[in-house]
DNA sequence: TAAAATGTTATGGTTGACCTTATTATTCCT
DNA sequence: AGGAATAATAAGGTCAACCATAACATTTTA
């Protein structure tokens, strides 16, 4: 813990709030799902958080990042996509896991080191995800891309970033292809929540709907 | 927390055992003052450390780590050296910083980073502030340096290497020129543990004894 | 509109790493 | 040898972040 005296465990919080919702509210339950916490837990830790300013709870309905929230947030996100990119780029580590490897790191980054670590991998746009890295201020910019799941059956897009967490997951979608840049056409949506038919580069591929959840595509221009 | 699965405390206690005695014993209420914690605290701390057969305490004597536990110390300076190397190096942070900085990050650095930042450095033998970096599997290598407190008016010494840890002191010896490789005469000893009075390239400088027990130099060959 | 599903709160418990104050044990020094 | 200094233990407390179980509130949906 370093940056602003926000726990490891306050910062990751804010973080999934983030990932999960872009500005949406969020329900506990899949804030509690993606932190592998109980309900419970998490809905202690939501008031916590209120109590702070960091978050807001509506009843019922969910909890979204007030503005004060959302900059830790995206201070968070800007530290580990910049690792990201470190990691990979000069450390030459597997794709797959640099999502673990960079959380880790992130929470014990000052401020110091995030600023001179963006000059030093001279201030990338995305990490080797595709995801953006919000920039020393502001936050992400929206990037029109949408779940692989919500394409229609015949179209052709390109993939623009993975949003997979775990390293297993993400380890599946590099064997398949499905990186930034490569085009799919989604040939085929099976019945009862099948997995998606696809064609990536000249290989078929099946793709689970909730994997599919994670990879975000755009039209091909 | 990542290697090994101790906790970031544990590994604190670890490595300020290592930094302290080299391999001697080290009392408990040293422990606790490096630390900043009561030495009731050192002492519950170090009972469960022990539990692990990290450490073994010969009561009225001290603490000294067993074999598992020096692993485990070395493991934690090397990843800590290595970060230093990497902050001052690559993104040109401060070097009287670098101890700080770098000790949040090396708790959380896996051992697939700590080995291929190792490499992207070059193996680098020693850290900015002079301290030998133990490599992947042993521990470090033993110098022949002592303490500037040590040294008998009159001689001229090589600055070899510098152990503060905070940030503050570290600035003060950056400002009197003590950095690794230079050479200083110690002129004069105060009375009452007064200062030592050095010749440091054309200046001279006083140093408190407290300061000069962080100091490490060697005669010059 | 009522039952099922989902969300919230209450209660009580755990763990690690701290804390204070007080007491007891050992070692060191004169 | 005896008192001072140092070290260890005991007892009780805090705090963040988790847990389980159970009760209660609201929303969704059949």
């Amino acid at each position: 813990m370093i940056a602003g005296q926000l726990s490891e465990s306050t910062e990751m919080y804010l973080k999934a709030m983030a990932e999960l919702g872009e500005g949406e509210v969020v329900s506990i339950s899949r804030l509690a799902e993606r932190l592998s916490v109980t309900s419970v837990s998490a809905n202690e830790m939501v008031r916590r958080l209120s109590e702070q300013g960091l978050v807001s709870h509506l009843p019922y309905k969910g909890v979204n990042l007030t503005s004060k929230g959302r900059d830790v947030a995206c201070n968070v996100v800007r530290r580990q996509r910049l690792w990201e990119c470190f990691l990979y780029n000069h450390l030459k580590l597997e794709w797959a896991q640099l999502y673990e490897l960079a959380c880790s790191l992130e929470h014990a980054t000052a401020p110091e080191v995030t600023d001179a670590l963006a000059v030093f991998l001279g201030n990338p746009k995305t990490c080797p995800h595709g995801n953006p890295i919000p920039d020393a201020d502001g936050c992400l910019p929206e990037l029109n891309s949408n779940p692989l799941s919500t394409v229609p059956v015949g179209d052709t897009v390109r993939v623009v970033s993975v949003r997979a967490t775990s390293t297993e997951v993400l380890r599946h979608l590099q064997k398949l292809s499905l990186l930034p840049g490569r085009e799919v056409t989604l040939l085929e949506a099976a019945p009862m929540d099948g997995p998606l038919m696809l064609k990536v580069g000249d290989r078929e591929a099946a793709l689970g709907l909730l994997m599919a959840e994670f990879v975000f595509v755009e039209p091909i221009s």
